[in-house]
DNA sequence: CTCTACTTGCCTATCAGTAGATAGGTGCTT
DNA sequence: AAGCACCTATCTACTGATAGGCAAGTAGAG
């Protein structure tokens, strides 16, 4: 045996680091661009291991999204009183902005791309991931109307889509674009449309 | 031999009968979803058979870009003159409303969400085709504003990236939630925000 | 006779997934 | 304290399916 790969290891290191590496695959160039071979390889572990993390990679998908709706959901506490919306809008849009300049497209978009490819526990967990989204949105935008802070044209539930479509397709089309100026551009228009 | 599958044939069928097929696919679940095996399962041919149309999947690939960019440019050339860039791009956007209706994503989309996976020559024309959308977007909204038809808040190229990217990101959004309705949404809320 | 369109039959690589072995750690029982 | 049972995390070695692609052959049409 080459390595001392087995010494004592707080059991979730492994699974951890197979998390990440798959999203960084996910965000790259798709859920379909990567293999448990793959993880693998990068990690200097084998495939079977990676099983034995993930048993297959439905459950592997399904993880990641967890993570993200899980970790949405943390962000959103926290950010619970903060008094206003439209800090807390400009604070998320901030997310894609970082994403947008690393080249990644949001995970909620990468799987909605194959979004037929996708095995159904995963599908189903996109689709709730989006609409966690999609309802803080709407509460936002309506908390940021009341307040002032936000422009009252159109319908709450018709500017959440519009916002939700634009920072998705957003990061995809700066990156087809290769100028991270795209998405700044975008940004500030979508800004000038929220706020004036 | 069981099929009649040899007879005379204008030669451009058989071709356009694959390309077809997988824009279905690539629309449905992405450049990564089909094979050139399921393409030609689907026509009752053999891969090989494929293969003599489309040498390698890259190839494959630029003339589905190739394709799109063609249309595009064909219904921009019949929209020349048509006197009113409003009912041009109103137009345009009824081609999105389509896909989204079908439960379709927009081919620049499709591939934009796996674009570090992609061959060389297809990512370029993936580029090409987003490039050819933009500039005709600018000019459209540029004439739009000089005629009055369009709002003019903010710059154009921000104006044009927003709309780009919202069309983009609606279709894709649209098939996650499962709603035809969230396209119309958000639709109706660019037309607000364009047109006032 | 040659060109087009398609075939058969194959190759090598990779995919997700499984079985069985093993090394090391934890903890219970005598 | 020693032995034993069990658990975790990894390994090797495999399966059947499928991927993209290629070489050589063939049927029909001009």
């Amino acid at each position: 045996m080459l390595s001392g790969r087995m010494t004592a290891k707080p059991s979730t290191d492994t699974r951890q680091a197979i998390l990440k590496r798959a999203e960084r695959y996910l965000q790259d160039a798709g859920f379909a661009s990567f293999s448990f071979r793959t993880l693998a390889a990068d990690l200097g572990i084998k495939s079977a291991s990676v099983h034995y993390h993930f048993p297959s990679k439905e459950q592997l998908g399904v993880a990641l999204l967890l993570g993200y709706r899980d970790a949405f959901q943390r962000w959103t506490e926290s950010r619970k009183g903060s008094g206003s919306p439209k800090a807390d809008l400009l604070e998320w849009f901030k997310y894609y902005q970082g994403l947008a300049r690393a080249g990644d497209i949001c995970p909620a978009g990468a799987f909605g791309a194959e979004l037929s490819a996708l095995p159904d526990a995963v599908k189903k967990e996109v689709t709730a991931l989006e609409e966690s989204l999609r309802s803080w949105l709407r509460e936002t935008l309506k908390a940021g109307r009341k307040r002032g802070e936000i422009r009252a044209e159109g319908k709450i539930e018709d500017q959440a889509e519009l916002v939700l479509a634009t920072l998705h397709g957003g990061t995809q089309v700066a990156r087809i674009t290769g100028n991270t100026k795209a998405f700044d551009s975008m940004l500030q228009q979508l800004k000038v449309t929220l706020f004036g």
